[in-house]
DNA sequence: AGCGGAATTAGACAAAGTCAAAATTCTAAT
DNA sequence: ATTAGAATTTTGACTTTGTCTAATTCCGCT
């Protein structure tokens, strides 16, 4: 138990590293967001910080997201027609994409280099670059 | 008027090329697509074919686009998370999409080379790589 | 013409996400 | 402790993209 309220107080600290009041709601999607190296959804997250009891709506959700992708401390990445997913990690990486079961991974950055790209359009400036690489199970 | 007429009789052949019977709609969608190098979404598709008097419905649209999908005539581009771009360019190659504007733009793969991706997780295959450069107007 | 399968349609539906107004909570100052 | 004002959350309606199904229409064939 001790364990849980050091990540749950690591959360808050990092909120208010980038100045964001801290909340109830927003701890626990943080928490929910940043405990396991997972790639959730928006309606996972509902789940996650809604299973010990119902206490943040979805429109909470979607505006806390917003907000942390704002402040920088999440990524979306988007692969998949349905549905946007968020990644805690914001260094420099790229993602493997399993076709089949919808799982994210991480690719780091450091080592892969893409040669060959032609340049922007004039008066255009790369805001960033993603790789995904999708997979499925093969024979 | 020739003109028209003889693009529109490509697209048929093209259809025929790859086994998918004809029909007024599927021309007209297969025309939309591939008349020019854009890269419309479902319902600018709908919007086109039904610009000059209405006779192709939602449907439609969604179960052709489905068809050339299979039959491999098109390509989805995922870059946005509100809705799919459909590529009638199905050469290898990637894209430049343009935050602002939402305008995307083909890379030919030609000459593009990534380097130092980790192996796959075992038992797995790659069914295809993305790379997305996203651009914006900058400074 | 008439039959059967393929294609299309309308419209109801589902899921993801947005929005505005009301209600709650937080903060800081008295 | 109270209270005003700001920030946050909630509710529920709404929008958009896409799916589904049952009924209809179209097309090729005899």
């Amino acid at each position: 138990m001790e364990l849980e309220n050091n990540t749950r107080e690591n959360v808050a600290e990092l909120l208010r590293q980038h100045g964001i009041n801290l909340t109830h709601q927003r701890i626990e999607i943080g928490y929910a967001l940043l405990e396991n190296r997972r790639h959730p959804s928006a309606d996972e997250i509902l789940a996650m910080v809604n299973a010990r009891h119902v206490e943040t709506s979805k429109a909470t959700v979607y505006n806390t997201l917003k907000l942390f992708l704002e402040k920088g401390i999440i990524r979306e990445v988007i692969v998949d027609a349905s549905k946007v997913f968020y990644d805690s990690n914001t260094s420099e990486h790229h993602h493997f994409y399993n076709v089949a079961t919808g799982e994210l991974a991480d690719i780091p950055a450091a080592g892969v280099h893409i040669e060959g790209l032609p340049p922007l359009p004039p008066g255009m400036v790369t805001e960033g670059i993603d790789i995904i690489v999708r997979t499925r199970p093969g024979l």
